[in-house]
DNA sequence: CTGAAAGCGCTTACAG
DNA sequence: CTGAAAGCGCTTACAG
């Protein structure tokens, strides 16, 4: 580090030229006559002078940067997100920042507050597992910040939000696990993780109780197991259901909340010597990079996490206020399999 | 978004003070006088005022926000190290920014000049994987941005590279990997993935070397296999591999660059009918979050990468201009035993 | 094609 | 305890 960095004045008496010229050649301006452009870009290259964005970022106020808030990304599933966002962001001149979802969901004073002091050109905001009771605190959050910034929302975003969004249809995605476990004849489905969330209509509890309808199988309270999205939770959560179960009655299938709690249920299963997927078929959620190497594979659903970035950052930059439902697909491999006679 | 965002003069009007006196209660500053830090702080809360980072970081030349560059983010190993920098980081007051390795390693003109160009505070560089022709042109981009702000490095870190640094000695870990492995029986160790990187005393080629000439084994060049670090390399290269020696000269043991090789030379054994660890043992690194979900789980190496990241950014705020090393420890599982009698 | 000057929104000595 | 003023390093009309 040199104690004494070089700006745009030392440049401009290096080449003997004023600011306001060394400013064009910086921003390729056309109307500066090749001498003096060869001028300025010798003195620049001689002194390896970098213009500081952060002084540019003031008098220009715009910052080519972007940010993106996502709950944690040690689940691959986030990555991805931020993977797609990022890409996309490098190919329209911006840069992608991370914060993480605590900037937005802490009860101290003022949570946005961080980052509606960067100035940023847009954020993306990934709002997911709200309980009922965060979300007015969440949505005042979100009103500041698009004070100052504008916003874009992924994720399973309530349809009362006003907001441009890419959001994920669980409810539906639900609704067509339940019915392709069904289509396998299977009648004791169980759902693990997440929050109770069925206050609104794209959530997955939804698509959960109208699949079952749509089968006409009953509803049992006891095949719903709420817990986080780790395996270790998963794993958990199944065994508990399991062990407060007589064996008739355990389920032949189970829906994962994402492939991480799908994970710990074929641990759980592998342990309790249930087969995968004679007796339990297993269903998971994201896709994840590991599913295909897991035994027996696991089967999710595609949500195209880097298409859902990428479109975020489109929708940021555009400026179109879209409400857009991502895309997303059954992946069939081998943890699914027809019910066991019973 | 308001087309006119409200800055230290609307709230200095308003309280009707100076803009100094609002600069005071915004940094909490105590010399000012209880009743017009209420009434600048009514005025602030009225108009719902957030200081802009970017003004603020002009004159007062520090941003409070560190970057760190990492090669990619869908491997989960990158990710615990940029969890483990962020949280740091936010402990001590910064933002923590992530920015592809591909703004330092590209062959276009000065590729480091958008990290420069902002003004970090300071900079963690992820360097791994290089091959030999890569060096001189990455520390020249790593002294470029030294120049702007203080850069600290971390993965396997080249001895002649004078920054501070926290890095793993890959060759170490290979030579204590490649013990464990003799000690259970195994004389056809293979090792598979990266780039041929012998040029350097911490890099995992010499470790491999090193510890079969302690075994007193030979150096079979078939056993080394270069590949990228994803599951689907492995699988082709550890294919690919057997499918070039008859079958007496197949390694007992393979040694994976990561977990993610060491995945996809599982399933590859999987489909050749390899029994692991019963006829293969598998050992992977990075002991990623799914090893223990695998069939069987995956013996691995935890590297720690959350503590690197904290270490990192430790490094870059205090200035020390200190070179460690990270810790590592072998994570025993199923997929490691004794070699099969031949 | 080029320069002088104002301004972006803050912080920070310097006075008082 | 508070204010006037200079300055951080750029961009951007406005003249010429």
């Amino acid at each position: 580090m040199n104690s004494e960095n070089v700006t745009i004045y030392d440049i401009a008496s290096d080449a003997g030229v004023s600011i306001a010229t060394v400013s064009r050649v910086l921003r390729g301006e056309a109307s500066v006559s090749e001498a003096t452009r060869k001028k300025v870009l010798d003195a620049i290259e001689r002194r390896n002078y970098r213009p500081s964005s952060i002084a540019r970022g003031l008098s220009s106020r715009t910052t080519h940067s972007l940010g993106i808030v996502l709950p944690k990304l040690l689940n691959p599933h986030y990555a991805m997100i931020f993977t797609g966002a990022q890409e996309e962001a490098r190919k329209l001149g911006y840069t992608m920042s991370l914060f993480p979802w605590s900037s937005l969901d802490t009860r101290e004073y003022n949570p946005a507050a961080m980052l509606a002091e960067r100035r940023l050109d847009g954020l993306i905001v990934c709002v997911e597992y709200l309980p009922p009771d965060h979300d007015e605190r969440v949505l005042s959050a979100l009103q500041d910040l698009r004070q100052y910034m504008p916003v874009v929302l992924i994720g399973c975003v309530p349809p009362s939000y006003d907001f441009p969004s890419v959001s994920n249809n669980n409810a539906a995605m639900m609704e067509e696990i339940v019915r392709y476990l069904a289509s396998l004849g299977h009648e004791k489905i169980a759902f693990i993780g997440g929050v109770r969330e069925d206050h609104d209509p794209l959530r997955r509890d939804v698509g959960y109780e109208n699949g079952l309808r749509d089968a006409r199988l009953p509803y049992v309270s006891s095949y719903r197991v709420y817990c986080r999205g780790t395996a270790e939770d998963g794993a958990a959560a199944f065994t508990g259901m399991l062990s407060s179960l007589k064996r008739e009655y355990w389920p032949t299938a189970v829906i994962a909340l994402n492939d991480l709690v799908a994970m710990g249920c074929m641990a759980s299963a592998r342990d309790l010597g249930l087969a995968i997927p004679e007796q339990l078929s297993v269903i998971g959620c994201d896709n994840l990079f590991c599913t295909p190497y897991l035994v027996p594979p696991l089967t999710s659903i595609n949500t195209h996490q880097q298409r859902t970035g990428t479109r975020a950052v489109q929708l940021l930059i555009s400026g179109e206020n879209k409400k857009e439902t991502a895309d997303w697909e059954l992946v069939e491999r081998a943890s699914c399999a027809h019910a066991p006679k019973s």
